[in-house]
RNA sequence: GACCCCAUCGUCUAGCCUGGUCAGGACACAAGCUUUUCAAGCUUGCAGCGCGGGUUCAAAUCCCGCUGGGGUCGCCA
């Protein structure tokens, strides 16, 4: 039986490095018929908070990243105190106060790792390692080999971080005479500049991709082509079919960058093919956040502005930025549109503004006729009167095609703005 | 510093194990097409095996060294 486990502590916010970890370790238990499982590494009760805890189960949700046991190692203090005890009758560990400490044995420990290989380590450099601390709660490397032993983890997949901490707990396994089990260590991920990721990277914590817009399925996309290829020359990967070609022993060596670019076109990717009615609910919550949203909106009509959207934004935050002017009475008009204003134009918007006003069916099709037939009897181009609307109308010079947008808009706010257009 | 890990386009990677396919794909970048602007989309282009030795008819691929990057050296995890 395949068991792994994701072991985090709950001194801070999931990040994305250690979502990576827990997706790799999940992924390996999905696509082996395994069990994953949660453990809550919370021995430093100094740094340990709640709020923590919280936030990376909430993060695990929405990635997906569902677990089959969950522990606390909180809960487990006395079980640790019991092999403690155990070592020190043995005469392996010895007590430094209150504080119990287990003795270095001089020798070679050779430890096979899944991704790297052999890997060899002598333990005269290392000093004696401590069990028990001074108030009685265990060490990270103490309750780890214990708890990895006692919950039958097959796989222990982790960072390569940990690759130094492998020979101690290697002896520790030795000396409670515990089944060692495989060891994976995953490359590490880097900021672009190939230095550590930290907060001065930018985004860290997962929570910050959900505010930022991104989909928990681009995400984990995302992350799982970090040091890891489905070798079919493909970018967007379903999760059914990452499971199937799923191997530890594909996974790579080397740290990988981590390219905000990429993930962002991926995102893209996946909101464009999303079904608009999926969209909506997504969506919804940030309209009404924004106090964009008031119950007298029609939800169809708001499907029809997210499928003129949805293929040209990269997170869903960008829907709101890009859509304010339907939902807003007076629009912010940017400097760079300004520009764009060119000749006063009023008294065209105004004739124009009337037409509209007496359309029954106001589709862009219709739009677009009353608009050129109009624009031909002023002798006008088109593109003359085009791009001053679409800043009249939605305060920007960019936008999806012009008459799509005034149908998107509606008619009353179209003529509206059209008839009370200034240009200075 | 000691110990350990790693090294293919700027970035993510395929290829490496089982030497021999113009080193393939993607992001980014550039150009073109499309167009009503931007984005998207499509097409094309740019760009890489860190260096030096071996082994071999043949090395990105196997071996050694160097260089470079990273990790760990806590009663943090």
């Amino acid at each position: 039986m395949i068991r792994v486990r994701f072991a985090p502590s709950p001194t801070g916010f999931l990040h994305i490095g250690g979502a990576r970890t827990a997706l790799f370790n999940w992924m390996y238990a999905r696509s082996q018929g395994g069990k994953f499982i949660l453990r809550i590494e919370d021995t430093d009760l100094e740094r340990s908070k709640k709020e923590y805890l919280d936030e990376i189960l909430i993060s695990m949700k929405w990635l997906g990243l569902d677990w089959d046991e969950l522990y606390l190692q909180s809960d487990r203090f006395e079980i640790y105190r019991g092999y403690a005890k155990k070592l020190l009758d043995q005469g392996l560990a010895y007590q430094d106060g209150t504080a119990v400490i287990l003795k270095m044995p001089q020798k070679q420990i050779k430890i096979y790792d899944l991704i790297r290989g052999e890997i060899d380590f002598e333990t005269e450099t290392l000093k004696d390692q401590v069990l028990l601390k001074s108030d009685g709660s265990p060490t990270y490397s103490f309750a780890c080999v214990i708890d990895d032993a006692l919950m039958e983890i097959s796989h222990v997949i982790r960072g390569e971080d940990h690759i130094s901490n492998t020979p101690k707990q290697i002896v520790i396994y030795e000396a409670l005479g515990l089944k060692i089990p495989k060891f994976a260590h995953l490359p590490l991920i880097m900021g672009t500049d190939g230095a550590r990721l930290s907060k001065r990277f930018g985004a860290v914590a997962v929570s910050d991709y959900q505010k930022e817009g991104f989909l928990p399925e681009a995400l984990v996309n995302y992350l799982m082509l970090l040091g890891w290829s489905p070798g079919s020359n493909q970018e967007k990967v379903p999760m059914a079919q990452a499971l199937k070609s799923f191997s530890i022993k594909k996974i790579n060596k080397a740290a990988a960058a981590f390219s905000l670019d990429k993930l962002k076109w991926l995102n893209t990717q996946y909101i464009k093919e999303l079904d608009t009615v999926k969209l909506v609910e997504l969506l919804l919550p940030l309209l009404k956040e924004k106090e964009f949203w008031d119950d007298d909106f029609d939800r169809k009509k708001l499907e029809n502005i997210i499928d003129l959207y949805k293929g040209r934004i990269s997170t869903l935050n960008d829907f709101l930025d890009w859509t304010d002017y339907i939902f807003i009475e007076k629009i912010i008009v940017d400097s760079e549109a300004k520009e764009k204003l060119g000749a006063d134009r009023s008294k065209e918007f105004c004739s124009l503004g009337e037409q509209l006003e007496k359309l029954k069916d106001y589709q862009p099709e219709i739009i677009e006729k009353v608009f050129r037939e109009l624009v031909d009897e002023l002798g006008l181009n088109a593109k003359d009167l085009i791009h001053p609307m679409r800043v009249v109308l939605t305060g920007k010079s960019v936008g999806p095609g012009l008459f799509e947008t005034m149908a998107v808009l509606g008619k009353e706010k179209t003529v509206k703005r059209l008839k009370e257009a200034q240009f200075n």
